[in-house]
RNA sequence: GCUGAGGUGGUGGAAUGGCAGACACGCUAGCUUUAGGAGCUAGUGCCGCAAGGCGUGAGGGUUCAAGUCCCUCCCUCAGCACCA
């Protein structure tokens, strides 16, 4: 008997598998499809690391389990190689992001090869390759030609740090999640997406998805949906030393999700920075302290969220409730947000908890007036029904050097007459009334002149430049290349410029999972229409889609995961993709924390080598260990020496496993251990599906402490195939071993054990003969003694009495709680 | 502050209202001439020589029986955060 040398049997498979081609998904055929997706990863030059190794042997055990269930399965890899870091390393070395980034997927190639993972590698993808973001750039144009991308000026989240502009999605708690430092608004001109437009659609299209709960909650928190109503308040001819048209303002305009309690409303609270205040200023009597009263108010704003309630009351300003025709004061107070609503409310304190807290500090009436109906109040006041949401549009430009050029050029001569981009300027400027009433959101006349880039001239390709640094002035490091920048109007023939910026990282993986299903299409055909909707991409595509299990970060509800969704709903609603919602169910895993509980990270030198840890156990090993070590969705800290017990548990295996004969002898499995063998059978098929993996390799492990010598090489094979999905190497050397096999290379899908049907257990054999029954006084435990299943109670207290007799001596037995095949309690008084 | 999920040995963690601590790490003792993070056997929640008692964040309750259900409180994590 050999030892167990993962060293030796791991490579080997691993180079059979490959040759045989097992994992390579068909696009068509007789097995009912299954598509799993792993989040691709992002080939840093840190290499791989734990959490990569969690996601992708979960979903890889998913996967070879559907195979072995009689699924064509398709569990796809690539590359999201556009990105920061990659840029800010090329920066400091010098080094083209091209080459560094060729080093670093070879890195993760190598890395992931050696975890025998069943990648169908042939349908590999790379962001940075010209043949992919050709078709990311034409993708884009789709948005533009559409009139879902618009340039504006805007005020952008800059972080100076990483001198990039953000998408809301990438800001947190007002800084940079990439580097953390401070972000602060920026007025640039921007490519823009406009999300908004899908608000509905997006919100509508979780309702139909399998989701972790939490997943859907992050999703409808961020689109933040609310209804509600516009309100006019006009300001009051009567009072005195008022004017019903001050500063050229003769009403403010409140949004309310209760116009119900309008009856209620006692005053009107408006943001600091609300712009009527800056117009009232020969009106407003107290106009000194109420500036006093907004500089604090701002500064407080940056500072600390929950400061006290407080504010001003405009002396000179008063306000019509038009529901009551009441006067009622207009207060300038902290808790009212510039970029909420208009930025002003009607202040109900009988039933808002914020206005009654300010309305008790400031002794302003507390009215309980009767509730109304909406169409009453709406009818009363000349309000109108809105929709508002949290989500904004998004940003879609960074003016870096590492990413998609965006495939637009700018012709003056062009602009001057609007003709190419008729359509798309109709549907903006239906859009811009739309807009008005659903987000403020402004068009500018940017996109005059903005000439897309024709489909036969895709790729517009990242050229090579001398220096990667980005600037402060905010543009692109391309901005510097004239003679990239300058070239010629594709539709007028004319002198014209290149837009400069860049896409965003996230555009690459908001739909790379459709790439993976016509892979090899994209790569040979040039990006058009008639491409894409082609019977060749289109039978494909709706062969493969949806993603039926798709499991990554849940650092990615917002961004990655709300982005993917928004290009789908885009690219269906265009007639593009089959599906408008692209993942049919998504579950997220914990994160791997080092030894210490915290985050791994270089600068802590805290950091597991994946490379080391399959060196010195093996990929089967470290496979089980990361999915025994706790619950799939929990975070975890890595425990030095926790991988000894899978790699122990690997042992016992294989020393039962490789002793041939001794399996070969025992020709009937003993009863109680074949039936731990169905028991395990179904708990772990079950687990599998719940990702419970730790208490499936539990139970696994359970089992194999208990078989040595009692199993039957018939049934020990039972328990490989389950244990396949977890560890492959072993099982496949195994399985071979068992004489399934002469050839060590396998050269055709039969002969791996990753080709067996995933065993079915034995509904009968799981029934247990006998049972512990628990003797209980007084629902305490005295004894147990062990009973056939099924005995009446009679039976039961016929057996359990001598066996507690010194406590039910105690007194008298007043009651007794029999439960069937389970316990028998005494109650003595 | 609101919402959601949690709090179980020295550690990671198991437990359809029915023997709490499966499985694993660690530890203890013994065996084995034992290259190796070895292997094997026994033990390992706490107190107690034992019988037994006590034990799932704290306190109360429901129940023959509660880690599990209900109430109050404390703490941890996640999300939202003055969203009108």
């Amino acid at each position: 008997m050999t030892r167990y040398n993962p060293k030796e049997i791991e490579p080997k498979w691993q180079a059979a598998w490959e040759q045989s081609g097992i994992y390579k998904a068909e696009d068509q055929g007789e097995k009912p499809k299954w598509y799993s997706l792993i989040e691709f990863p992002y080939p840093s030059g840190a290499g791989l690391h734990t959490g990569h190794i969690r996601s992708n042997t979960a979903l890889d055990i998913v996967s070879r389990k559907r195979r072995m269930q009689g699924f064509n399965v398709l569990y796809p890899i690539g590359w999201d190689a556009f990105g920061l870091p990659t840029e800010n390393f090329a920066i400091k070395t010098g080094r083209p992001p091209q080459e560094v980034t060729k080093e670093n997927t070879d890195t993760f190639r190598r890395q992931l090869k050696s975890l025998g993972y069943s990648f169908d590698w042939s349908r590999e993808v790379d962001t940075t390759d010209p043949n992919y973001y050709k078709w990311t750039q034409w993708l884009f144009l789709q948005f533009f030609k559409e009139g879902l991308a618009y340039k504006d000026k805007i005020n952008i989240n800059w972080c100076p740090k990483c001198k990039i502009g953000l998408a809301n999605e990438e800001v947190e708690q007002g800084s940079c999640e990439r580097c953390g430092g401070p972000v602060e608004a920026r007025e640039k001109e921007q490519w823009i997406l406009k999300m908004t437009e899908y608000a509905d659609k997006l919100l509508d299209g979780l309702d139909g998805v399998d989701f972790l709960p939490e997943i859907k909650t992050q999703q409808r928190n961020w689109i933040g949906r609310s209804e509600g109503a516009e309100i006019n308040f006009p300001l009051s001819p009567f009072s005195k030393g008022s004017t019903p048209q001050a500063g050229g303002i003769s009403s403010i305009k409140v949004f309310t999700t209760r116009p119900d309690t309008i009856y209620g409303a006692t005053f009107i609270a408006l943001a600091p920075n609300h712009s009527a205040i800056g117009n009232w200023k020969l009106e407003i009597g107290n106009y000194p302290e109420v500036k006093v009263f907004i500089e604090k108010a701002k500064e407080e704003a940056e500072g600390q969220r929950n400061a006290d309630k407080a504010g001003i009351c405009l002396q000179g300003i008063t306000a019509l409730n038009p529901a009551t025709g009441e006067e009622i004061p207009v207060w300038v107070v902290n808790y009212v947000l510039g970029d909420v609503g208009t930025g002003a409310i009607m202040a109900v304190p009988q039933h808002d908890e914020r206005d009654r807290e300010f309305a008790e500090k400031y002794n302003l009436p507390i009215l309980d007036k009767p509730l109304a109906s909406w169409e009453e109040v709406l009818e009363k006041t000349g309000g109108k029904k809105v929709v508002r949401y949290k989500l904004r549009d998004w940003v879609f430009s960074r003016q870096r050097y590492w990413g998609e050029p965006i495939p637009l050029v700018f012709c003056a001569n062009c602009a001057k007459e609007p003709g190419e981009n008729s359509k798309h300027e109709a549907r903006n400027s239906k859009q811009i009334q739309n807009s008005k009433v659903q987000t403020e959101n402004k068009y500018s006349d940017l996109n005059y002149g903005w000439v897309a880039v024709p489909d036969e001239q895709l790729p517009v390709e990242l050229p090579r430049v001398e220096k990667y640094q980005p600037t402060d002035t905010g543009e692109s490091p391309l901005a510097g290349i004239t003679e990239w920048v300058n070239t010629a109007c594709p539709s007028c023939g004319g002198p014209a410029t290149r837009e400069t910026d860049v896409m965003p990282n996230w555009a690459g993986s908001s739909w790379y999972f459709i790439s993976y299903c016509i892979a090899e299409n994209l790569k040979s055909q040039a990006p058009s229409i008639k491409q894409f909707t082609s019977p060749e991409f289109q039978n494909k595509l709706k062969y493969w889609l949806p993603i039926d299990w798709y499991n990554g970060g849940m650092e990615h509800s917002t961004r990655h995961l709300l982005y993917a969704r928004f290009w789908m709903q885009f690219l269906h609603d265009q007639g593009l993709v089959p599906v408008a919602e692209p993942f049919a169910k998504r579950t997220a895993q914990g994160m791997v924390l080092a030894a210490d509980g915290k985050k791994m990270s270089k600068s802590l030198g805290n950091v597991v080598n994946p490379d080391e840890l399959v060196n010195e156990f093996g990929a089967d090993a470290v496979r089980l260990y990361e999915m025994f070590m706790g619950p799939f969705d929990q975070a975890i800290a890595w425990a030095e020496r926790g991988i000894l017990g899978p790699w122990r548990f690997l042992e016992k295996v294989w020393n039962i496993g490789s002793r041939v004969h001794f399996l070969e002898e025992r020709v009937e499995t003993l009863p109680e251990v074949k039936r731990k063998l169905h028991q395990t059978i179904k708990k772990v098929s079950e687990d599998i599906e719940g990702l419970s993996m730790n208490t499936a390799v539990s139970t696994m492990m359970e089992f194999v402490n208990m078989a040595p010598g009692k199993i039957s090489k018939a049934d020990w094979q039972l328990l490989l195939r389950i244990l396949a999905p977890f560890a492959p190497h072993i099982t496949e050397e195994l399985y071979q071993l068992l004489g399934n096999s002469k050839h060590e290379v396998l050269n055709s899908k039969g002969q791996s054990i990753h080709s067996q049907p995933w065993p079915e257990y034995d509904e009968a054999l799981l029934v247990e003969e006998k049972f512990e029954l628990v003797i209980q006084v007084n629902g305490k435990v005295r004894a147990t003694v062990s009973a056939q299943k099924g005995i009446s109670q009679a039976q039961a207290e016929e057996m359990a009495k001598p066996a507690v007799s010194k406590w039910l001596e105690e007194g008298e037995v007043k009651k007794i709680v029999f439960v069937a095949d389970r316990l028998i309690n005494f109650i003595v008084s």
